[in-house]
DNA sequence: TCCAATGCTGCATCAAGTGCAATAATGCAT
DNA sequence: ATGCATTATTGCACTTGATGCAGCATTGGA
């Protein structure tokens, strides 16, 4: 009962084997098949099954990775910044200004350096064609405003989150999301900051007009 | 082929029948199955079958109301507004106050006179607690997203909605959201008003600090 | 009272999603 | 290289969600 396992040295520190690798491109392989039948085919004709026989696992494989065929097209939740930039966020950086601070922390540009455009791409049109895959994005993104007031609160110096700073998070994040939106329409012409600073005078003249 | 249905005088005009009564029933009772059985075992632990069950008809009728569990507990979307109101908006009232204009088309105190506490305080919970739950009513929200944007531009002169328009739409929503939340919270000790007043006010603050 | 319209139901069927136990692949220590 | 412990993959059985279809029951009106 009280019988040490050993104690396995580094638990869980460090993981750049090639399992990780595996996983990691199974997972890719899933997301990307899903991805492209759901844009050729729609949604609704496409089957798990398929998915995998594109990826070449099988179906228990799929949902060993992923809760749902909606989770393979979103995909992981980005994260939001890094520790550092978190830190930097609180203590009042990197600019100043709220709104083009918190886009550092939830930047769009991030998911294309990873994932690649066309990927995004893709993932974009079925969040905009797919009521299925656009509420799995939304309530995605309840989580992200719970811990941006909670950011936000700090960088103020309050001692916990209040209901202005969840609706200063909840607002931020839609004023983001449309920046970003605009800002993928566009195919980057304009900057992502541009985009953003569209959005805040849409807000300014929400208040004033 | 070319054989005409006898032409029936007013096809869909009126409608206050007795069979009519009897489907609003019909789909208040599985509504309210759906969100008694959801709060008190968790969505989860609620098959379909339990609340026709409870509701009394068969499954199939449910289905025929329903497209899914998690819109049986939702409901319909309420109207935005009246096409009077709607068209006191556009032309520029009732107060001027663009937000507070909004927030007469989205009264959320429509939905408890309509359906009453008990019935908003169940699906309130399990909006909350149920991420399907939230994700169905957020995708709802996109419509309504559309239709303020439309309105905005019409209210503003514009010809047709642009990229301002939506964003205005898509924050002034999401201030409005926060601002029935927080007075459905309050259990009604302030007005609807004072907590969108608060809402403005987080508003304000994210734009200047 | 009969009839047309329409709502309700059972049945068959497919797809999504989960638990479990067996199997295969991997990393590591010898 | 070889064996072993770990962990990923898979097949299978099963539950539930969801839909099409066809027959039955109810309603409202002539």
């Amino acid at each position: 009962m009280q019988e040490v396992i050993d104690a396995p040295a580094q638990p869980a520190v460090r993981e750049p084997g090639l399992r990780e690798a595996k996983k990691l491109a199974t997972k890719r392989a899933l997301s990307s098949a899903a991805r492209r039948l759901g844009v050729e085919h729609g949604l609704d004709a496409v089957t798990v099954e398929m998915i995998c026989a594109d990826a070449g696992v099988s179906i228990r494989t799929f949902f060993n990775y992923f809760e749902s065929k909606e989770a393979a097209i979103v995909g992981d939740a980005p994260a939001i910044g890094t520790t550092g930039s978190q830190q930097a966020f609180v203590d009042g950086g990197p600019t100043g200004n709220l709104l083009a601070d918190l886009m550092t922390l939830l930047d769009p540009t991030l998911a294309i350096e990873t994932e690649g455009r066309e990927e995004i791409t893709r993932a974009f049109q079925l969040i905009q064609s797919e009521p299925k895959v656009l509420a799995l994005q939304l309530s995605r993104g309840v989580e992200h405003e719970r811990i941006l007031a909670e950011l936000i609160a700090a960088r103020r110096g309050l001692p916990g989150v209040d209901s202005t700073c969840t609706t200063m998070a909840a607002v931020a994040q839609t004023a983001l999301r449309r920046g970003g939106f605009e800002w993928f329409l566009s195919d980057g012409q304009r900057p992502v900051s541009a985009h953003l600073d569209d959005a805040s005078a849409a807000l300014r003249t929400l208040l004033t007009g």
